[in-house]
DNA sequence: AGCAAGACTGAATGATCATTCATTCTTGAT
DNA sequence: ATCAAGAATGAATGATCATTCAGTCTTGCT
């Protein structure tokens, strides 16, 4: 740690040639977000600084007190954007008009899922670092329930529309759902926990397994 | 925080009349190590102090460091406690003799992980309070994926048998297995972050209906 | 060009924390 | 009863951290 700290402000200043800079309070905030994520995956949330972070993003340290008030409202903002992120993504899919076969829009949620953009580590770093203060911290709980409650009735309905379509017998659309979720939520944990047994490859075929034995005649 | 730290000896004079007490090294060692399961639970793994944990047990600040050296080394030692606690739990069910149906094996199986004991709150958040940090720690990477790797060798065995006895067709054991232990970890994640959205009762149904799919001759 | 608004900086502050260790106390052997 | 071994204590230490704020710099307006 202390080694890195001689060689600090290149980065942000190289290009610029030192000239401090002005920008929008917009672009500030993301800014410093993008930084915080970089630093929980890193260093996991625990150890994670305000001087780390604006050390991260270029800046000072008065900065981060300037945007966000407190090191707490940064980091809860942080999991807003995280959560929002991930599950803005989903909704699109399931809202989304291109795509009019039940099974294809099933295809494009799972790639999302479990596609590039959201197993990046660090995505899935910083998204379990909150779920592991989740328990502690009503505010994180309620960040997290609030974006997952309209997520988790799309996807309801979507397999409620997939079980007419097909004419499944004895499948109930929100125990599945509930399953589904769960399942890929697990996924995610074994990519981030054990990425030496479980491979992206083999969490996409175990899911697409899962939505087989539910719908057969959709899926493959 | 401060109001507290004023009446704060009384938990673990009263009984004894404040004499100091002497005891085994392995016993203190479990106190502390309950203590510890006991403040991450409460108020989150990243905001666990030594005063905190050794008052929860009734000792001194000293005591921590006397038997494990460091705080570091008190939290690995609890991860791998409650990993092993687990872990065994699995291990010991799916390899005891009491049982020689492999339904009803199954069925103490989902019992166990879904049960009073795994999944009270406490020991929920602890698991995922390191899982969170685990992305930037090996060292609790290791702990897990080591005790994982056996459990999850004999799950796979299980449900070899199970398909050989069923003779399911075209049911892969390994990927099974692996779907298996996302969802069931994916469902303690959904009862510790979203309570309100699943229940205890619901997370067992939604467990079970994956295995009938599954094993359709064996469950119910 | 000159100026006001406010974005930005970073040394300073005070609080909190892990760790240490001189001291006190308990136990069991003699 | 006495004593040595070592378990337990908690005030003290030094390090680290979030937050502050007096001062600097940039920008856009006049």
């Amino acid at each position: 740690m202390s080694d890195a700290s001689a060689t600090v402000l290149d980065v942000a200043s190289c290009s610029t040639g030192k000239r401090r800079q002005i920008r929008p309070k917009a672009e500030r905030r993301q800014q410093l977000i993008d930084a915080t994520i970089r630093c929980i995956a890193q260093h996991g949330l625990s150890a994670v600084t305000m001087q780390m972070v604006t050390r991260e993003a270029g800046l000072s340290v008065g900065i981060a007190n300037l945007h966000f008030q407190s090191k707490e409202n940064l980091l809860r903002e942080t999991l807003r954007y995280v959560a929002e992120e991930y599950h803005n993504g989903q909704i699109e899919i399931m809202e989304g008009a291109a795509i009019t076969d039940l099974g294809d829009r099933l295809d494009a949620l799972l790639d999302f899922q479990l596609g590039r953009g959201v197993t990046q580590r660090q995505k899935m770093s910083v998204w379990f670092a909150y779920y592991g203060e989740a328990g502690a911290r009503p505010v994180y709980q309620k960040i997290v329930s609030t974006v997952d409650r309209l997520a988790a009735q799309k996807l309801e309905a979507l397999f409620a529309a997939i079980i007419r379509e097909g004419d499944y017998q004895e499948v109930d659309p929100r125990e599945l759902a509930t399953g589904y979720s769960a399942l890929i939520d697990g996924l995610h944990l074994g990519l981030l926990v054990t990425p030496r047994e479980l491979t992206k490859r083999r969490a996409r075929s175990v899911a697409r397994d899962f939505l087989r034995r539910a719908f057969p005649k959709h899926i493959y």
